[in-house]
DNA sequence: AATAAAATTGTAATGATTACAAATGTAATT
DNA sequence: AATTACATTTGTAATCATTACAATTTTATT
């Protein structure tokens, strides 16, 4: 499935930048910054403006298209990948590292039947192969 | 085991403002933010200052006596009770609850022998008892 | 007491994100 | 095809949590 497809597929009228955004996503799972995907699409898309970058993510957000990742305490990070999966992050060169063999958590949480869960999000932290000693 | 107790087994040199602290989340399990932190104590240590309670959370969590929350994008959160539990995030008027009855994730992850996991932190987000419809 | 080291404080800088209004683009209607 | 309405994009300015840093104060050591 494409960037148009998915697109359309949920209500999101396709609009250059939007194509441009999704399509990045599509191509780079790895874990960009605002910064990262405007830098990478602004010299195709000259007029290109970071706040359009930062309302189309809000947008993808908000239609499950793409998750918003809270790993990193400087930047938010986005992942094209809305499938079941975790996620490492090393403390010394803040690599996000995409952990797919996890147990799905339990959507509805025992002892907890009054709250509605939307998502789960797991976040490892630690050193990664190059950084421990 | 008090707040005094704590710092010493933690090679924290207990100062009046680092005791106050670590009194504050040993008695507020609400996962405060720093600001909150900081008008709690305020009025009973009137000089102290905001940086010092940044400084001093910093601290804390390298020595393992508080944990970071990053399930909050707008400020970081503080969690005094370090023993395992995940978080639970209302979207819509952002009450952080703890999630007691989870099974702890593998500190060792299958397929993944080169990462070293310092810490597991899992973030749920939906609507809780009062905001769903 | 004098010195050194550590901790605290206040102010200023940083920098990601958001607010907002103007400009542009798109669709619908006559 | 002109007109109107509406949605999207853009650029600038504001916000605000966090960090940097130097000065001050406190604590420990000789």
């Amino acid at each position: 499935m494409d960037a148009l497809d998915i697109l359309v597929k949920h209500d999101i009228k396709p609009s250059l930048q939007r194509l441009a955004v999704m399509e990045y996503m599509l191509t780079h799972f790895t874990h960009p910054t605002v910064d990262e995907i405007f830098s990478s699409l602004s010299p195709s898309i000259p007029t290109l403006s970071k706040t359009t970058i930062y309302n189309t993510l809000s947008l993808f957000e908000e239609q499950g298209v793409v998750l918003y990742l809270g790993i990193d305490k400087k930047n938010a990070r986005f992942d094209g990948n809305t499938s079941h999966h975790a996620h490492f992050r090393c403390k010394n060169c803040n690599a996000i590292i995409d952990i797919f063999n996890q147990k799905p958590e339990d959507v509805v949480l025992e002892g907890h039947p009054e709250l509605v869960i939307d998502d789960v999000q797991t976040y490892y932290t630690g050193y990664c192969k190059n950084c421990k000693k």
